[in-house]
DNA sequence: ATCTAGAAGATTGTCGACAATTAATAAGAA
DNA sequence: TTCTTATTAATTGTCGACAATCTTCTAGAT
């Protein structure tokens, strides 16, 4: 299972109505591009294209509002968010306390079955890279699965909620629409594994502190990248 | 100003419409009980209620459910949420994560005006708990409000977001449902002057600390009113 | 008496139409 | 030409009606 195959959290055997499958539709096109960032969202543009009337549609769209996915304007429109990168730094602060805590969760609450779950899933990355193949995979939505899994791990619905729910989706929204990847999957790569290892050993406190500094660390790369890039173009 | 006259963040001047007026006024009527938690949500009673149709009241409730202060089953309908004790003691986890990291940034980020504002929050607070009256305020709408500005003042949009707009409320229903007010309101008070000292002081270590101990101290404090409650009635 | 099956009722899901507001366009004056 | 203003067009907000689904109640069989 990979986290992008599934939204978030899936009760099976649900009946999914109109308005479910179009909000996830949406949510997806927004979040790979297809519906570039700061494009209009008309409804019945979108209603004609989806094949259904306004009244679900409007309904996906109050429901990706609220993930703040789009903004909204009475009267006006809505409109597809756009990143800025001030709020790409600003998540990455709310992860590196969140991550944290849910690691040190993790630390606690994940079962042997799942921490070796983590390893197998670091041994397909390892392996990847050295094949030099897949990188992508790696820097991208493998990257987010690890933090994916230690997030579940925690066993704390709310903090499962708010990170899978709302934060990584702008996560990989920002991934899809910058190609961006780490530049550092070698370093990144051997934190993930000190990691596992805090969380294997049940240091607590270890792998709260590693996994802040792992995501302290990818903010400050992207912050440097953003001012090489700010420099460039001013 | 105080955080319960405002839903979160208002940007004046807006036209408002049916459905946001009606996603308020169900999300307060949520939050202090009215719609007692665990009831059914039935579209036809609300709309008539509230003196709207079905449309726009279905935006509020997929709004209502993507704050999740309500649970929609399809085809069924929609339930209040009650919160679990278990799910109590997660949010407690979550904001000292969260409102430790904001804490941090506060200290790094609050104008020298918003600290005295601060203060001042903490004086009314003492004169209002030696004058033994409004201790109900201090406790209840208060002590959040305290929090509350710290958040805003990390300057962190994303934080200030998810705090504010889906766990405070959360918070604030359970503190109406148990009429739950800190136990501990004279060391409570103490921890928070600490706080403001910390961050008077821009030492953005303590303060993360102070904060992450406070909601800890809270947290345990809930844990074992709970043990004793489940002692009483198994 | 209890369980199953069917029918009646109520509720949710979806749609199209109309009203209200905003955006775009065109015409006229400075 | 450019700015203002009136008109037109398009989009959003709201409503009521119909279809699909679930729940409840009733009747019958075991």
């Amino acid at each position: 299972m990979t986290m992008s195959d599934v939204p978030y959290a899936y009760e099976e055997g649900e009946t999914r109505t109109l308005a479910d499958r179009v909000f996830e539709q949406i949510q997806t096109a927004i979040v790979k591009g297809d519906i570039p960032p700061g494009s209009k969202i008309t409804e019945p543009g979108l209603a004609k294209e989806y094949g259904i009337s306004r009244g679900p549609l409007r309904e996906a769209i109050r429901r990706l509002e609220g993930r703040r996915l789009i903004k909204r304007i009475p009267h006006v429109g809505a409109r597809v968010v756009s990143l800025s990168f001030e709020e790409l730094l600003d998540i990455y602060d709310v992860r590196e306390a969140m991550e944290g805590m849910a690691c040190r969760l993790a630390a606690r609450n994940m079962t042997e079955e799942e921490i070796q779950g983590l390893k197998e899933l670091l041994q397909r990355h390892e392996e990847a890279a050295e094949l030099q193949e897949g990188v992508a995979y790696y820097q991208k939505e493998g990257d987010l699965d690890f933090h994916f899994r230690i997030v579940l791990g925690s066993k704390n619905e709310k903090l499962t909620e708010l990170l899978c729910g709302e934060l990584y989706h702008l996560v990989r929204m920002y991934r899809y629409q910058f190609s961006a990847s780490s530049s550092r999957p070698k370093r990144a790569f051997e934190e993930h594994h000190r990691i596992v290892d805090a969380i294997e050993q049940r240091d607590e406190e270890l792998a709260e502190m590693l996994m802040r500094r792992h995501i302290s660390a990818s903010r400050k790369n992207v912050e440097q990248r953003l001012r090489e890039y700010k420099a460039e173009q001013p």
